[in-house]
DNA sequence: AGAATGTGGATATTTTTATATCTATATTTT
DNA sequence: AAAATATAGATATAAAAATATCCACATTCT
């Protein structure tokens, strides 16, 4: 008989709180910090104490018994965790407002992400260089992923044009998409995709002040 | 001895979800459909049709007894349960690479959003127009904000600047923040705020893909 | 016309996520 | 040195959200 140790999945609320840690842990590092308490973290993110302490225990951040989390070890758990440690190759398809915005966000190194190419379809952005990431023509799309080893895409293109871009990437071997493009893409099962929806967080306003 | 409808409060999750069915019930009212089913939206969703049931029946929307929800009567119950059904004015305050993308962004007046008036600090922005919009200097947000009755703030200024903002914005009466800084703001108990944070997403997408 | 299928409505169940409580003991305060 | 406070760790509880099941009957198919 032997021992499965069924090691707890880590919720995604859980997931999705971590770069917010991340973060914070960053800058008291910077500061010479050692070691935090999840009480002096809930103050800095408004979350409570107990959630804090279950993340980062979900994770299986270092710590020192009644005496909070170790700094250093926790940003290592974490990068670790999301695979941030080093760095996947992505591109971005569509640079429109959107895309352009995301390539001037200068932080996505710090997120295991390095940006190395760009695709689109309009001649006047094709071959120029935005944010210092070259802009190819979607046609390429195909070469250029199996010439620079490319992992991640990021999608944001129009709606109309999201699936069959899709089905190029996924084609050319891509298995991650994270799609900003408002549209359910269908994709084969080991292919992931993460949807991003900016009109939920509007309509969580809006409901929020309704209320 | 009274009568307390404690109408069940709509959960976030169903609310996150509302602005997904809203397209497609637009969609088809452009195609002059008049009913559609639960199982017919979650084959465009990827969702179960028992939560697109329960989403729709939870803020009212009116069906027909086991042919479908009423496609026009449920944009207005979706529009009206969001506030969508008159615009609020809104202004941006930092117009950098993500202001100036989401001032780009068409759909807001579908979410019920008029974005009339933008601020930031840089000379060579101040008094321009971007995308239509005029951008005055942030000195001026309590002035422009009484004049122009404005009412929804979209805070997109580094991390840095955000709480300083944030007061400013309080003082001058408003009640409805969507932060897209990457701090969490103080705010009295009546303010309302809407963090996002899209590394949230990135996180997600790069858990799943280790798994 | 008759049978088969699919539907919203209602309720029940399960799963996920958040919150509370208690403990022994590091750390800080007196 | 002693007392007071605060902490991770563990377990228990509660709340929220997703999923399943049944029903009576429109609708569609044969």
């Amino acid at each position: 008989m032997g021992f499965f140790h069924h090691k707890k999945e880590v919720s995604v609320q859980t997931i999705r709180r971590l770069p917010q840690y991340l973060r914070i842990f960053y800058n008291l590092h910077g500061y010479g910090r050692e070691l935090v308490s999840s009480t002096a973290l809930a103050q800095e993110t408004q979350l409570l104490p107990i959630v804090i302490k279950k993340d980062l225990q979900a994770i299986g951040a270092p710590s020192k018994l009644r005496a909070g989390f170790k700094v250093a070890g926790t940003i290592a758990a974490i990068e670790k965790f999301l695979g941030w440690d080093n760095l996947n190759k992505a591109f971005m398809v569509g640079v429109g407002h959107l895309g352009s915005a995301l390539l001037g966000f200068q932080g996505f190194k710090n997120h295991g992400l390095e940006i190395v190419a760009a695709f689109d379809t309009h001649p006047e952005k094709v071959s120029a260089e935005v944010n210092g990431v070259h802009v190819y023509h979607t046609a390429q799309l195909a070469t250029i992923i199996e010439k620079l080893n490319l992992k991640i895409a990021i999608l944001t293109v129009p709606a109309a044009a999201a699936q069959g871009i899709t089905d190029t990437l996924v084609n050319a071997g891509i298995k991650a998409i994270w799609n900003f493009a408002p549209v359910n893409l269908t994709v084969p099962p080991d292919v992931v995709v993460q949807k991003e929806d900016i009109s939920a967080g509007l309509a969580e306003l809006c409901a929020k002040l309704k209320r």
